[in-house]
DNA sequence: TCTCCAATTTTGGTATACCATATTCTCAGA
DNA sequence: TCTGAGAATATGGTATACCAAAATTGGAGA
C-alpha cells in the first residue's frame, strides 16, 4: 500500500500532543496546514480522513473538524462526492481571492492611519527596516515571514476584529502562493520600495495614500504571479495523489 | 425542566430530512441559521449540543458541525470553555463588520462595471424597480429581501467567486443588523435614492461612481445603527438563556 | 445568613461502530 | 484485447459510548 507509506512518513514526531489548553482538533488544522504549505501533502492529494487520522494516531473525529476548518480557509477542498483533497486553486481563483485582499489591505491601511498608536507605527517602521537588512541573505524565509508580519501588523493596528479575522483568511488561503511570490528575487527591491512608501504614508497618516500604496503593492503580486505563469507552465500536477 | 421544554418547541415540524443530497449537517446549519435570524434562538442563549441535537432528531456529530459552520459565520459564538452560544454582536463589533461589508461592496461594484453582461445589469435595474414598487405597501419583509437581492446580484455579477463568498459571509453576519436597519421608515427614501444612484452608475458603467455609490450606501447603514442605538437603548438582553 | 468546598450533574472532546454510497477491481463475454 | 456488469473494497455520514473538565448544587462551618 504505496499510500499507507506516504502518509505513515508525515509522523516522524509521533502522536499530537496538545501543548496547551487547546483541542486535538485545532493541533491537527495547524499540522495539516504546516503540511499543506510545506507541500509535504501536494496540492490535489486526495486525504482519505480515516488512513491520514491514523497516521497522524488520533481517530477521525477531530481529523474531520480540522478538515472542515481548512476547507474553510480554503487549503482544502471537496469533491462532488465529498471527497476532501489538498486544495489546487487555478491561478484564476489566486488572482481572485488576491483582488479581494488587495481590497482588505488598502481599508486596513487607511484605518491604520487614525486608529494606529504611535508605537504600534514604530513597530511596523522596524520591520521595514528588518527586510531591508534580510534582502541580501539567503534567508528567504525569513525575508518572506517578515513581509507577512508587515502586513498584519498594520491591519492589526486598526483594531477591527472582523476585518483581522477575514484578512487572516486570506492570508491563509494565499499564503503558498504569496511565498512562491516572493522567491522571485527580481521583484525584491520593488517589493522594498513599496513598503517603504507604505511606511512613509503611514508616519505622515497619510490614509489616502497608504490605501493606495498597499494596494499597488498587492496588485504587484498579482503581476507577479501572472509572470510566474507563464514562466514555469504550471509545476504544480493536476493531481499529486500517488496511489 | 425549561429549558428542555423551550428546545422541544423548536420542532413543530418534525425530525429534519434531507431534502436532497445534502447531509443533515448542512440541514441543520441551514435550520439553525433560520432560527437564530429569526430569534427563536435568543442572541446570548446557550446551546447545549446534546439537548438541541435531541430536539432536532439528530445526533451530536452533524449539530456539532453545524455550530462550527455557523461559528465561522459568526452566528454563533464560543466561550472560553468552549460552550456555544447564539451570538450577541456588540455595536462595535457591527460596526466594524459592516465597515468591512461597505468596502467590499465598493469592490463589487467597481469590478461588476467591466464584468456584468447587459442582461445582469438590467436585471439588477429591475429589483431596483421592484423595490420601489414595495416601499408603500406594508411589505417590510418583501422590502428587505429584495434589497439583499440587489446587493447579492451586483456582487455575482463580478464573477469573483472569493468575493462573492465573502460577500455572503459577510451578509449571515450582519442579516440582523441589517433588517433592523431597514425597518426604519424615514430612511427608506434615502434608500432609494442610493440605490437610483448606484444603478445609474451601473448601467454607465461608471466604476469609481458606483464603487462611491455603494461605500456610501453602506456608510448610511453604519449612521442607521448608530440612530437604532441612541434610540431604543439596546433591547438585547447581555444573556437570552431562559435557564 | 453567608462562605466555601466537595459531591453531583452538565457539557464538550474523542474514540469507535455501523451504515449507505462511491469507487475500484475482477472476470465473463464479445 | 476491450467492455461492462457485478462483486469487493474504500470512504464519508451518523449514532453512540466514555471520559475529563467545567458548572452547578448542597450542605457544613463560621
Amino acid at each position: 500500500m504505496a499510500k499507507q507509506n506516504v502518509l505513515s512518513a508525515l509522523v516522524n514526531d509521533g502522536p499530537i500532543i496538545a501543548s496547551e489548553h487547546r483541542s486535538l482538533s485545532a493541533e491537527t488544522a495547524e499540522k495539516l496546514r504546516e503540511l499543506i504549505l510545506l507541500e509535504k501533502l501536494p496540492p490535489g492529494m486526495h486525504i482519505p480522513e480515516r488512513d491520514l487520522a491514523e497516521a497522524l494516531g488520533i481517530s477521525r473525529t477531530p481529523m474531520r473538524e480540522a478538515l472542515r476548518t481548512l476547507a474553510i480557509e480554503g487549503l482544502v477542498e471537496f469533491t462532488a462526492t465529498r471527497r476532501s483533497r489538498v486544495a489546487n486553486p487555478s491561478i484564476d481563483e489566486l488572482r481572485d481571492s488576491m483582488t479581494v485582499l488587495a481590497t482588505l489591505e488598502a481599508l486596513g491601511g487607511e484605518l491604520a492611519c487614525t486608529t494606529a498608536t504611535e508605537g504600534e507605527i514604530t513597530a511596523i517602521a522596524e520591520l521595514n527596516q528588518k527586510m531591508i537588512d534580510c534582502t541580501d541573505s539567503f534567508l528567504a524565509f525569513r525575508f518572506f515571514k517578515t513581509d507577512m508580519a508587515f502586513h498584519s501588523s498594520i491591519i492589526a493596528a486598526t483594531r477591527n476584529q472582523a476585518l483581522i479575522d477575514t484578512h487572516q483568511q486570506y492570508n491563509a488561503k494565499l499564503w503558498r502562493a504569496r511565498f512562491m511570490s516572493s522567491k522571485r528575487k527580481q521583484g525584491r527591491a520593488k517589493t522594498l520600495q513599496q513598503h517603504q512608501d507604505i511606511t512613509t504614508a503611514l508616519i505622515a497618516r497619510n490614509a489616502s495614500g497608504v490605501a493606495q500604496a498597499m494596494r499597488g503593492h498587492i496588485e504587484t503580486a498579482i503581476d507577479n504571479l501572472n509572470i510566474k505563469q507563464s514562466e514555469t507552465q504550471l509545476s504544480t500536477p493536476q493531481d499529486g495523489d500517488s496511489k
